[in-house]
DNA sequence: AATGAATGAGCATTCATTCAT
DNA sequence: TATGAATGAATGCTCATTCAT
């Protein structure tokens, strides 16, 4: 019995629409009440399958959480590479970064949430995260300002890595500001709230 | 039968000691597997007493987390209060504020990390958290970014409570990676650092 | 349309392959990982079809098992009958009925074990084994030697039930035994020595 | 604070007590719906205590089925052991041994129910089983018959070894048949019969 | 106050069976 | 007939909490 290449395509997609799916619906939940307090059961329900069907996409819940994390950084890694490539000055291009990072998690409350939070959770998922894409993230800000440093436009008594974790930290707790915040406000512009202190400090000149 | 005042006296040193035990046992064992993977068991195996005992002096394990927090917090701004009521102007005050959180930290990694990595397990405990002693803590910080505006120390056109969060946030992410690093170093002085970008800014004058 | 006789005939003979496949493939995994341990995805990967086929050719895997003695069985009685109605003399029967009985385990070692261990396994199975074949095979023995008593070969003061089950119960202990060994020997050589024991005891004249 | 002898005392007996309340609830349970199809839970109720609490005394449900056998092994190797010391002849002490034999299992249908089906329901068990306990019952026998070739009651055409599993195998059928069984039968007077063709065979002299 | 044995609710995962294709 | 994705019932074990002593 043959497939044609469109049915193959069709259960493809099928395959990743499920998957998909259980992705979204793990992000929701694990948002809602934490990964220590979600049930595969609450995910399969939200994802509109059976329990056991998970396991067939999924080896355990905590390949799922992974799977969210990897998934979404490199998304965003990719998406950030591709568009400071075509920006010029290493001021310009943090400062995209900074704007794409908060426009990425300001457009998706669960995930942000999940990153805030549950990645948090946990030692051996920040040890694992910092090994993994945080660790390349961080890179790419650390090298931007090292750019700079060495075309002049940033002051170079400072170590890029140092500086690039307080722009990091900075952003980051923006997110979570904005996560635990009653008020819903829009999270990109705080972007250039951060790169101001960031780029000329808080001292009145 | 009465007991003396100063058998009460005993009486509350021997609680106060056993509750102090049984938070520093906590605070270990929580650092080391993380709140959901702590039983109370091994918490009371710790402190040398046995698991009912714990019962005694703490409702539940997860009041025992939020003891850590509170108790820690109530230090912690206590003796930032009492420092930076001796500092007369606000950029010094801040440069206080932030060698003291590192120094804090820095001194007690189990502490730490229960701080940075438990207390942000659950978006529960982030939001009860949120809501009180750190909205404190944070409400200083931006004070004194306030009065630093109005004394002509700092820049105007930035909202102090956003400044507040940039600084803490740099702060925080300094705490999070020295908890991560394989390698030991000092914590305290990374807050020159940062404050060398908060009060300065990256770019070149 | 129609379908010719010898179509028919061919997919009849198609039906017995693939069951005589699951059930061969069935055995194998049995003996290996036992019954309970056994998935039904695993006989059928062996058996090299899709887990759902299996069930167009049995109801249950607790079917699987029970085809697998009843049709063990059936074949071993046939040949039971065939080669000992030829025989003259009772002792000369039991003699074949027990080379036979090691002869056909000792060529099967996976079969073997499914008999010995599996069939074993619970009560409920064995009850219904007891009132099935091995009822059948069990008085087969006993006619033999209730023979073998009328014909004065046999003494007569035992009961022919009793001399029969011990007899199939030191057959059944060298096949156990064969199976959990280490070491491979023949099964098949150990009838003579059980037969010299049934037939004269181990007391010196 | 210290406990009087007598209350240490007691305190173990009480242990005692629910292990072995949890070991008759496991033998009955077992006996009646096999080990994979009872439940912990079926169990825990049975010795009438909460599910958890087996877990106090047992690191596993196949702990307690190991020690079961163990235990009652021990016990019928002791037993057994003290018997025969006192026995002068060596077929007079294998008349001892099987007569022990179907008088202890005979006395406890449900242990017996445990002993004939569930150790032969997997072949780990049986390895396990084999080289534990069994191998030293069966030892014995041998060594008995060893020592009747020596002193002349026993034929030496045999081997030991043979004519030990030929007499273990012919007992073990008879408590297979009985707790199969239909009809109530008393087990203990089968050990005559059995001894009788042991030693005297079946042909007619 | 202190103990630690007992409790029992809670849950990730497996797998025999079904059924749409 | 054959497939294999989907189902969902079933269960051993853990551990926070209680309570008799």
């Amino acid at each position: 019995m043959q497939r044609s290449d469109s049915s193959i395509g069709q259960a493809r997609a099928v395959i990743a629409d499920k998957r998909e799916a259980i992705l979204r619906a793990a992000i929701k939940v694990f948002a809602q009440k934490g990964y220590f307090n979600s049930k595969v059961a609450d995910i399969a329900k939200k994802a509109g399958i059976a329990d056991g069907t998970v396991y067939l996409y999924f080896k355990s819940k905590d390949e799922i959480l992974h799977s969210i994390f990897d998934r979404a950084m490199e998304e965003f890694i990719a998406e950030g590479k591709r568009e400071i490539a075509e920006i010029e000055t290493a001021d310009k291009r943090l400062e995209r970064i900074a704007q794409l990072h908060l426009e990425k998690l300001g457009a998706d409350r669960d995930l942000a949430v999940v990153f805030q939070v549950e990645l948090r959770g946990s030692t051996k998922f920040m040890e694992e995260f910092s090994g993994g894409g945080f660790a390349e993230y961080l890179d790419i800000i650390r090298h931007t300002i090292s750019e700079g440093q060495k075309s002049g436009v940033f002051r170079t008594d400072l170590k890029p890595i140092t500086a690039a974790k307080i722009l990091y930290g900075a952003l980051d707790e923006m997110v979570t500001n904005w996560i635990l915040s009653k008020r819903a406000y829009p999270l990109a512009p705080m972007a250039d709230e951060v790169l101001k202190v960031f780029f000329g400090g808080v001292t009145q000149q």
